[in-house]
DNA sequence: TTGAAAGCGCTAACAG
DNA sequence: CTGTTAGCGCTTTCAA
């Protein structure tokens, strides 16, 4: 077994004082302490490598100080989503821990199972993450859950949900291709990303109605089409000699099809104007640059995160009888579009 | 506070049994149990809605069976190997919990803190953190280390090292190039990533070494250098009539690079052969087609964790007098060259 | 086959 | 200002 290690009574000993003294001044509470004192046990600890015992610790003051973060995948919107999360927390004196499911419903289950076993003070978790075995798990346990990216969940599980507003950045993005000339619109989906598809969806329909004028417009289901017939499909949308809009679930499909677009010699953004989703570095990249709706992870976080620690921090000052609870709720985060070549 | 947390006394009193008992129950050990008692007890534990307090567990059991992941960040390249670490970790019948540094070192101090204090089983740690105050973190803790990426690392730090053969593979790429016609070459660095961008310098110069005569090449620093410059620097390496053969640090480089010289009317893959390294999944979409190194994720995170839990079983078992720890040491893993049309 | 009891390392009253 | 002490929830001998 591993070394034996150090302990607060092992320092005690070496610094001649009380074990419980120890703690007090590694944790540095609001008990008065000797200078000399102090002194003594940071250099008793220093000298004998001491390094606290997190397990003991969340045991004995039934909080961990931890924050845990379950994610559908690493990919690149999420991975980043998770770096802004990690720095946030940081931030606000917590530790946050990552977790993806690799799209594993299994792995995802069981993930969520340790972060509660662990007691994590607040959990962040991912619409998607929602199925019933998985509501099932959290459902009437204590801990506080923030939803993100979580259009249709069951009421009463999370303290609050943050969504970007992809609704209004796909009508936002009608509009545009609109003004740059566009008189007939496509939106390209994908089925594997079910709300957050909706949104998107539903956006660009909000869009198509809100135009001053009634124009032509399809939803195209890309999934089991072949890449090579995507230009077909795309341009199958186009009525008149205006150039079509074309909006795509994300960069990938965009850049996918844009290419393919291209390869059969239709210029882009000449004869199709696109805009994707997720502003992926790449966009910024190909050629023609793609027209993108960028989202700010760093506020995202900001909001997800400042949502939980107000409630655990509201909590502990209820628990004072210093405050109410803190109010919570729906947040929706505007969304930026980027626009370059792929519209112009 | 927390709605009070149901434990093992709340489930014995339930059942009717000693807490013990329930402990021996849920943990199925190698105790005799009456049928019986088993029943009443998984009944009593679902009916009251136990979970299990994992920092009690591991603080009582001095292990916490958590394996615990530091990466620099959720780029393309890290993020899929996390999902795979992940995956293995689980089937290993471990917990596997991401951080990132976000490349901030700071944050990964403190991330590398955290884990020692929550007293992981074992620990992985990517190359670049070990810089001195990190690398003063970890020695003496006894904390079992395996290092990934990791080409110049203080000894007796890790149980481990597994590296991808990026070395090998970018020797391998220039003689592809060679082999497709290409007489003079260009390799792209980025310094960013220094330990693993001079494996690959040193694989371009072992290709360049090993080829049937003597060529031009240059080894190309844009770190610095303006992206409108990159075609002006990489065609100033190119001597005679035959296409340049180009290797970049990664695929972003060369699909930058690729895009760069397109506007500027070089042709690739006519005047311009490229391969770049990571298979990112943009190159498989641009155009032409990125010829990549790929690396196995799955094979990288089995040799990763193959290695850990080898040594903690190994260790376990040498403690019962079973086997002598399990031996361990550097892993190099070989890598792929993906032909697209960027090289053709 | 079950239970009593001694910790694991640390925190937090409370008493001195 | 410092020390005593009673847990936190669970695991693990060792007796019964």
């Amino acid at each position: 077994m591993r070394k034996k290690q150090v302990t607060i009574v092992d320092v005690a000993q070496e610094a001649g004082v009380s074990y419980a003294t120890v703690s007090n001044v590694l944790n540095r509470r609001d008990v008065p302490l000797a200078e000399e004192t102090i002194r003594r046990v940071e250099e008793a600890a220093r000298r004998l490598g001491y390094r606290r015992n997190a397990a003991a610790a969340s045991l004995s003051r039934q909080r961990s100080n931890e924050l845990g973060l379950l994610l559908p995948g690493f990919g690149e919107y999420f991975g980043r989503f998770a770096e802004a999360m990690e720095r946030t927390a940081y931030a606000h004196g917590y530790h946050l821990s990552v977790f993806s499911s690799s799209h594993h419903p299994e792995l995802e289950q069981r993930h969520l199972e340790m972060m509660l076993q662990r007691r994590v003070d607040g959990l962040f978790c991912h619409g998607l993450a929602l199925s019933p075995e998985t509501t099932r798990l959290i459902v009437g346990d204590g801990t506080p859950i923030v939803l993100f990216n979580a259009w249709d969940w069951p009421p009463d599980i999370a303290i609050g949900v943050v969504n970007p507003d992809f609704r209004g950045a796909c009508r936002g993005a009608v509009r545009h291709l609109y003004d740059r000339g566009c008189r007939s619109f496509a939106f390209a989906g994908g089925l594997y990303a079910r709300a957050t598809g909706v949104q998107r969806r539903l956006g660009f329909a909000d869009g198509i109605a809100s135009l001053p004028e009634t124009v032509a417009s399809a939803v195209l289901e890309l999934d089991n089409v072949a890449h090579a017939e995507w230009p077909a499909c795309i341009m199958a949308a186009c009525a008149g000699g205006e150039p079509l809009g074309f909006v795509a679930f994300d960069d990938t499909i965009a850049s996918r099809a844009m290419w393919r677009l291209q390869e059969q010699g239709i210029a882009v953004p000449e004869r199709v104007k696109i805009v994707g989703v997720n502003n992926d570095s790449f966009a910024a990249h190909c050629h023609p640059g793609l027209t993108s709706i960028a989202i700010s992870h760093e506020r995202h976080a900001e909001l997800a995160i400042g949502m939980m620690v107000a409630h655990l921090e509201g909590r502990t000052a209820a628990e004072a009888g210093t405050l109410d609870a803190a109010p919570s709720g729906e947040r929706t985060m505007p969304l930026e579009l980027i626009v370059r070549g792929s519209s112009a």
